[in-house]
DNA sequence: TTGCTGACCGACG
DNA sequence: CCGTCGGCCAGCA
């Protein structure tokens, strides 16, 4: 226990991922480049994968790959769930791909 | 304990 | 432009 930071990592992860404003996206990597852990992308998803067992929801579905792709969209069921549910915050879904990715990218960096 | 698998990303040939 | 590889690190057999 020299340090709790792995603890706090996936706090840190729901923490920025709740920050997301509606209708807008951002990619894994952002999410850890942001929390200083670059290379930690696959972990930022694997965290995704668990925050469904959370009490407060996070919004899971605005975090897309740096393609933005929706990689993520098996996870949620499968099936149109995580596209149905960007296309009802305004963002529009192309073949598994967010439209006007740029346009749409929040980077969290944008907190401060 | 070891080894492998991920909702990823950047570098290399 | 495409495929491949290493790094990241938590969980599981």
């Amino acid at each position: 226990m020299q340090n709790d930071q792995h603890e706090h990592f996936f706090e840190r992860v729901y923490a920025v991922a709740r920050c997301i404003p509606y209708g807008k996206v951002t990619s894994y990597g952002a999410i850890a480049r942001y929390l200083g852990t670059a290379g930690s992308a696959r972990m930022v998803g694997w965290a995704m994968n668990q925050s469904h067992l959370l009490p407060d929801p996070v919004p899971a579905h605005r975090v897309v790959n740096r393609n933005g792709q929706l990689s993520g969209k098996q996870h949620f069921g499968g099936g149109e769930v995580m596209r149905n549910l960007l296309e009802s915050e305004g963002v529009e879904v192309v073949d598994d791909a967010v439209l006007h990715f740029a346009e749409h990218f929040w980077d969290p960096a944008s907190l401060g």
